[in-house]
DNA sequence: CGAACACTTGAACCTAATCAATGAGTGTGG
DNA sequence: CCACACTCATTGATTAGGTTCAAGTGTTCG
């Protein structure tokens, strides 16, 4: 295993407070996912048999509804975590499909090897509840930002928190160092792709950003807070 | 004490697998703590040094955004439990307000207490985390709803949820068995109080229910189904 | 009895969804 | 290397669903 996947899970949501020893013996008992552009690790309703840290790309944590329409939940960046229901409650199914944005790889644990693991480092539950704790935050706030947000707040948002967890400097600004479709925007602020292209044409002739097939460059971060603090119109 | 309250404490969602020891040891620590409608248990920032489980009464859960519109999370019951957070990170404030409903009462362990007790009996933290997956699972759905639902819909849900919560058999239906104002029904289905009394009235007047001030009894729930998987219209 | 609160209903307005047509960029195979 | 196909994106026109505002009715309670 090289040594940018050993560091990647060290550091992880999950493990980040291991003792060595517990690393090493994750590190051996865990075994490496690949999965390319538009697979996927699990789909929602599958029994719950694995926890996933992310090593390498981009995953999607989505849901379809009956009709076949899809909303994105959350985007996952490496060292990030999972499908850790399993360690719960491994004969329900994964609440939701987790598919690969880019070609990514990730560790993987089983339930029983979870457990193992969860039994000599008190940590690693912990770290879990911890991440169930921060994601219910996030979707409380979602569920503020559903109900009493107007649509252009929402993209701004979504926008801005796209920047700080893949946001890379550029001299003209933030790039959002992936690709994303405005059906992806679409998806995550919970509007329509025509409504996300208009809403970035309009910004892109203020000035705020510059947009481009699959890719967004924010010249003006301040900006687009404003927007979204619906300080502005 | 009083019987009634021993026996909701012992099967309550947090207390339910715990030993008969531990559960004396919890009513021994556990102080009662009565609110009367519409004061607060906690209000969302507060640190979060106690958890509770509602013993009489209803609890909502709210957030406040900063322009002071309310949005209702959940409706806690007796036997529910709520500021759980307690036990895993007391430093950081609670994610949200807990309003009495109408007059309420409720154990409280603060912390340390907690952790005395999660620490003979692993069912609690475990039963922790099942109550906060439980709740992701909700807030997921509720956010599948907001994003692809229409009103109708999402208001046909929420009294469905809440007969199944709160409901009371009676000869000529279903009867929500609580203060329920159209704005409290606004608040949890993100729609305004308008278009909620427009909405029953209709409904009422297609003879799915009855409606009567701060009242709701569903005569039809089959059909209320039917609204809320958008099987009409 | 009066005040506060819950609710209803009409009318105007507006945001964003939907539908339709077209354009631009990317990748692939002959 | 170019042509074709495909995916992604833009933009205009229309419409629907729901919000907002305003006015007024009924109900409860001190």
């Amino acid at each position: 295993m090289d040594k940018e996947t050993i560091e990647i899970i060290r550091r992880s949501n999950l493990f980040q407070d291991a003792s060595p020893a517990t690393l090493e013996q994750a590190l051996a008992l865990g075994i490496l996912r690949s999965v390319e552009e538009d697979g996927f690790f699990f789909m929602q309703g599958d029994p719950a048999t694995h926890a996933y840290v992310l090593v390498t790309g981009r995953v999607k944590m989505v849901q379809i509804t009956p009709t076949g329409q899809q909303i994105t939940l959350r985007i996952m960046t490496p060292g990030q975590t999972y499908g850790g229901i399993a360690l719960l409650k491994p004969q329900d199914g994964y609440p939701a499909t987790a598919q690969a944005a880019e070609n990514s790889s990730a560790m993987a644990w089983d339930t029983a090897k979870l457990r193992t693991l969860a039994g000599k480092e008190p940590s690693i539950s912990l770290n879990t509840m911890q991440l169930m704790h921060g994601y219910i935050l996030e979707l409380q706030e979602r569920q503020k930002a559903l109900v009493t947000e107007r649509v252009e707040q929402r993209i701004a948002r979504i926008l801005l928190k796209l920047a700080a967890e893949s946001g890379k400097k550029m001299d003209e600004g933030v790039l959002i160092d992936m690709r994303l479709t405005r059906q992806d925007v679409a998806e995550m602020s919970g509007t329509t792709l025509y409504t996300v292209s208009r809403t970035l044409s309009e910004w892109e002739r203020q000035g705020l950003l510059k947009i481009g097939r699959e890719r967004v460059l924010i010249r003006d971060p301040h900006g687009l807070v404003r927007i979204a603090d619906d300080l502005v119109k």
